[in-house]
DNA sequence: TGCATATAGTTAGATATAAAACAGTTTTAT
DNA sequence: ATAAAACTGTTTTATATCTAACTATATGCA
């Protein structure tokens, strides 16, 4: 039970915070040598979606889903960037309940413009670990979750 | 790159929220049992680390580097701890800077209602992987950061 | 048809979180 | 001695996050 092997929560949630924060700063830097707003990760990683679904219709509960994140925090989310006009979300009539989300033309530049630092973040994230390594990860940390959940 | 072992980081934030999730929902059942606050995680954390030192001083900055939060952070945690009651913050002679965390009785009832199911949480987050996995797991999550920030 | 249930999204209230600018206080270096 | 630098904590501003209660709509079944 040394300090080393003593795996506390809080530590690996500082360990998340730091990567999502060295991912942040990339992305600040690069808005600013392009001269684009600064968005933040979960933005981009929304703006990024869109774009690359662009030719299917994408709705509220999608982002739900794909981020995990809770209803009412996508609609927060969604209502701050279609307030800085990075998309908007517009009523269908197949379906009054829904919020069809569209990328506006400054939400595809910032896209164009972040891309590239994006995939870079992804390539590292992906490249640091080798196939093995990151499966053995995933594993850990599913195993971690459900040992608790089912405990 | 198959779906399955691309890692990406709003998933790894995912199975860490659902972590603390468990943990939070643990901790309401046992304070409801017990007719005591409904205390979030952290307040937990921070009451039980002040019970554990309350031969020492504790200040604010303690806090900060202890739990990985910033200091903005802190002050508004601790703040809040203050108001509900569970902590006092004293400021001291010796360094007019300095603001001392002092455990209430109130707080220290809130600890000592809450040990077992903080101390359970963190037993069952230790068993869950072998000595190995765990290991693996740290050196895996700072790897991973490590390879990010100097990339 | 019509009511019960499920689904999509919003709002309110609470907490967490960080960066930046700030105000004192203490230490260090010259 | 004093000026610069470092340290501790606060405030402001902005964002993220959840739960619970809510509105509105759609679906399914009896």
């Amino acid at each position: 039970m040394c300090e080393e092997s003593d795996l506390k929560i809080y530590s690996i949630g500082h360990e998340i915070k730091a990567i999502n924060h060295v991912m942040q700063r990339k992305m600040l830097a690069s808005a600013t040598d392009k001269g684009i707003d600064k968005v933040t990760v979960m933005h981009g990683w929304i703006i990024g979606y869109l774009f690359e679904n662009k030719d299917k219709d994408v709705y509220q509960k999608d982002i739900e889903s794909k981020f995990a994140i809770s209803r009412s925090t996508v609609t927060n989310i969604l209502k701050l960037m279609e307030k800085k006009g990075y998309i908007r979300r517009i009523s269908v009539d197949s379906d009054a309940r829904l919020k069809k989300l569209i990328l506006t033309d400054k939400g595809a530049e910032i896209n164009s413009v972040l891309t590239q630092t994006i995939a870079d973040n992804e390539t590292r994230f992906n490249s640091v670990l080798t196939d093995e390594e990151r499966k053995t990860f995933i594993y850990l940390i599913r195993k971690l979750r459900n040992g608790l959940e089912n405990g």
